[in-house]
Formats: C-alpha cells, structure tokens, sequence
DNA sequence: CACAAATTGTTTGATACTCAAATAATATTT
DNA sequence: AAATATTATTTGAGTATCAAACAATTTGTG
C-alpha cells in the first residue's frame, strides 16, 4: 500500500475515533451532538444571527430553528432581538451554556493532550504546522 | 493561547471540515452520510454478521437493520445466511455496492492529496506517524 | 437429554435531525 | 408606494437513533 493510502486511512480511522468519542461524551450529558456543536459554534463568536449561525454550521435556518429551541429549553441559550434589523434574532450562550461548552472544551484538551502524549514535541510541531496548512487549503 | 490549545482547535476545525466535505460529497449520490459509513465498513472487511457490523459502526443492530434495509433495497449490499449459525445473517456489499465505496475511497484519496499537496515529504511522513500513534493510543 | 439462559436479528414506539417549500414579518430596491 | 429580497418560523416527509419487547436459535446446566 502506498504512503497517500496509509495516510488516507489513518485519517479515516482518526475521524471514526473522533466522532465515536464526541458522541459519547455528549450523551452522558443529557444533549445532542448537533446540540453541542450548536454551542461550540457559539463559543467562538457571541452573539450569531440565526442566519449567520447555519451558515456556520452547513445547515438550514428551518433545521436550527427547532435546534434552537431545545437549547433554549434545556437553558443553554437564549435569542434577543436584534438592535438594528426586526427581522434578526441574535443567539447567546446563557451562563449554563457557557459552562456546558468549556466544560467540553476541556474534555477535548485533555483527550488531544493524551493522545499525543507519546509523541516528541518537535514532532508534535510539525503535525499542528501541517494540520494547520490543510485547514487552509480545505 | 498555548501549545496544546491551538492543537486542540486545529483538530476540531479539521474534523468539522471533513464532515462537512463527506456530507456533501455522499448527498450527490443519493445516499445518506449513515449508509455510506456502512459501506465503508463492509469496504474493509466482508462479509460481516449484523452484530459484528453494529459494533464496528457503534450503533444498535435495530437501528442497522433499517440502514442495511435501506442499503439492500438500493442493491448496494445482500444479505445471505450464515453456514454454521442460523441465527445470523451475513452482509456483503454486492457489485455496485463495490464500485460506490470505491468511487467514494477515491475521492477521499484525491482530497488528502489535494490537501497535503503544499506539505514536504518529511513533514507528511511524520504526520502519518503522529496520525498512527494517536490512533493506536485512542 | 431437557430445560434454562444467552445470543442474534427484527420490530415497535419515541425522540431528534434534516431538508425543501410555504409563510409571515421586516428591509431594501426601484 | 410597490415590488423584490431577506430573515426566521412552520409544515410535511424521510432518515437515524435508542431502548425495550420479541422470535428464532444456540449454548450451558442440572
């Protein structure tokens, strides 16, 4: 099997691991895996637009809405008018949420600092360099 | 930021990147992100009992059998009955089941290529290392 | 051997995600 | 002022998912 195969299907294999875990972790905690990403998205920038938010995660406003809905339920986020358009609605974590995504985000660290654990930091340099030139190129 | 951090997000941002590119890549063959997971599946090793196939997807044999269900009446797999148990069932992917996972590895080939394309070979080899020993570590 | 216990796949009932299309409210353009 | 566009929601249909109940078969035990 040639090199660009292997690294095909170690990462395959890397993003089965991935949403394997993902799910797991997001089950014990009474939420969704779009429900979580939901509030990943929102972690990075606060507050989002419905549209601008769906847009963020490659779905459809008809699909967030209902989304939004159960967060909004379950406590985690909340919709406010927007100032200058009426036909906006802005979306923010609430305090809960907050908690609920670093909490996450935590539990991510410390997977990825784990996983790497074996490995030497230079090497640990290059892959980060070369994750980071693939995102770009994607 | 640190280290460690930036890693983080790095794989979380390749992650939903790749999600997003496998879901809209499977939509235009007229089959579901599920059911091609399912192919990929067979693709490595074939044919599976259905408990054998649940388990290496982590999902429930109830909700495969409704995927393999839908996949049979697709004509992309088969079921056949299992020489020495007769409780089980056998899946296989059929001919066309083949040429769609293929067609789909192929693609996913391309697309690592295309991404590492700016990526020196020594820099690819220790990223494939990395890859290996984190998914050894998982 | 005969019966109890375990395994395997399917079915059922419930919840969630998803989209496309229709709708209502508001902005923008002409 | 009226037509067009944008934004969020609702609706209808299909799919995924699980847990629990079920039927068929195999394995284990007395």
């Amino acid at each position: 099997m040639n090199f660009l195969n292997k690294l095909n299907h170690s990462v395959i294999e890397f993003y089965e691991k991935l949403s394997s875990w993902e799910n797991d972790i997001v089950y014990g905690k009474g939420i969704t895996l779009p429900q979580m990403h939901t509030l990943e998205v929102l972690g990075s920038q606060q507050p989002m637009r419905m549209k601008e938010l769906a847009q963020g995660m490659g779905i459809t406003t008809g699909t967030l809405t209902v989304l939004v809905d159960r967060l909004e339920s379950k406590g985690f986020v909340c919709r406010k008018p927007h100032d200058s358009d009426r036909r906006s609605i802005l979306v923010e974590l609430t305090e809960s949420g907050e908690a609920m995504f670093a909490e996450h985000d935590r539990l991510h660290l410390r997977l990825i600092e784990e996983l790497t654990s074996e490995i030497s930091d230079s090497e640990r340099e290059v892959f980060l360099s070369c994750l980071e030139k693939m995102n770009k190129a994607f």
